[in-house]
DNA sequence: CCCTGAAAAATTGTATACAGTCTGTATTCA
DNA sequence: TGAATACAGACTGTATACAATTTTTCAGGG
């Protein structure tokens, strides 16, 4: 039913720089407001400029980076506002996408499916101690969860309004799910997440629209809570990628 | 105080392409679902394929176009229910802006330019006939307006998703304004929509966070009115751009 | 010492050549 | 006749050369 993975042979040049990139300036080789010379890249990542334009032009278009004057991209930075303007956008189409959801009814299979996501994760969080194959499948079934309440707004313009949200640093589902793996409140975090998630899929099937709208930017409110937890911890911030470009309040 | 325009000396090849594709596919020069070979634009448009390909690809970003398999980019149709979408997720996002306009408050200067865009708006709807550059106009004043009031959000990042939304075709704030020339009951929607640019200005003056919501996405609402008249009426779709892009309903 | 201006270097915009891939057709063999 | 394969054409992905523009450097004059 949902078309997955875009079923990539080997990957392209351009998903190359795209990753390579994006890779750099994550990891703070590039600092915020620096500019980033297709040269230099090319010599970075072994590609031509061809397939480096590319990728410049989409994480322009994704908000990591910036078009700058006259000419050339540079690394754009994020104020704590802005991080949480971002999460806002986020939850306010996910919450119109819930409600969509709710309006215009989901079917049993798919309900199912959500369900069974859930259940997974819930599954997960009864174990004990929460490692590093216990963070990068919780993203895994967090991120197959939102993706299919996406999905199940039946709107494809949403849903892809949803995906560019997302797409912005930091505003996505899992921005800061690496750092509660340094935070002693991860695990009952993760469970508030869960029942939320929870409440949020029965109200849905309820088709309680008026409902399933707040529980959807209460949620997303969550990940602005897990930013604030992240800038209080330095050891935390130390495993959150990208943490470079957040400019810290004066 | 608003950077206006990114002043373009001249414009650049790519520009041109930009420009180019999104004139032929507006004016149906390629039916819905139809390939756009690159070698077929350089062709009819004179520049190489350096730039058709940056166009394509912001097109695509932009919703125009559709990436297609295995490769190359195709005509994207839009079926009354997606447009109507469109037209929810630009609402839900401008009513995000207002909210936070109201909430954050927004300095008297900045109302008093509002209110200034929205005088000319009301000077020129005085005039008894709504004639070719009436409407120019009142869309150059209504875009004014919207703009003031994604900027009057505060947050850049609003700003952003919102110019971004209402990029997808027939999703903007004039969309359907070109077919008001042709409709009776024009200048009576205009007076309504003009009323609630002042019910929208006077709620963010009063600080009335609760009120504004509503408001905004009624007012995008009239856009989804103003499509369904247009749908009903041939002459009014002939001086829509695109309309050969819209599938209409079985 | 600083300011001005020209040359040099760096960088991006654009065009184009080449290679790999996919598609459709025709030809050959069973 | 039908199927499989090979070939031809079209198209995109990638690399790279060249042009135009911007930035930097440095020398000379105020």
């Amino acid at each position: 039913m949902a078309q997955p993975i875009p079923l990539q042979k080997d990957p392209s040049q351009t998903d190359r720089a795209l990753l390579g990139i994006r890779d750099l300036v994550l990891r703070g080789e590039f600092k915020t407001g620096e500019r980033l010379p297709e040269l230099a890249l090319v010599e970075l990542l072994g590609v031509s400029r061809t397939p480096i334009r590319a990728a410049l032009q989409k994480l322009a278009e994704e908000g990591l980076l910036e078009a700058s004057q006259p000419t050339g991209y540079t690394v754009r930075g994020f104020s704590e506002t802005e991080i949480a303007d971002a999460i806002e956008v986020r939850g306010t189409l996910e919450a119109l996408a819930a409600r969509m959801a709710a309006e215009r009814g989901v079917s049993a299979s798919f309900l199912a499916a959500m369900s069974d996501c859930l259940g997974r994760i819930e599954a997960l969080l009864t174990k004990v101690k929460p490692g590093r194959d216990f963070l990068a499948q919780y993203c895994q079934f967090n991120t197959q969860f939102h993706e299919l309440l996406a999905e199940a707004s039946g709107s494809e313009i949403v849903a892809r309004a949803l995906t560019r949200a997302g797409s912005l640093p930091f505003a996505g589902h899992n921005a800061f799910v690496s750092v509660q793996g340094e935070i002693p409140a991860s695990l009952e975090i993760f469970r508030i997440a869960q029942r939320q998630h929870r409440e949020i899929l029965e109200a849905i099937e309820a088709r309680s629209s008026a409902r399933v709208e707040p529980l959807v930017k209460e949620h997303a409110r969550l990940a602005y809570k897990n930013l604030q937890l992240a800038l209080q911890n330095n050891e935390a911030m130390k495993t959150l990628p990208g943490a470079s470009l957040i400019r810290r309040r004066p």
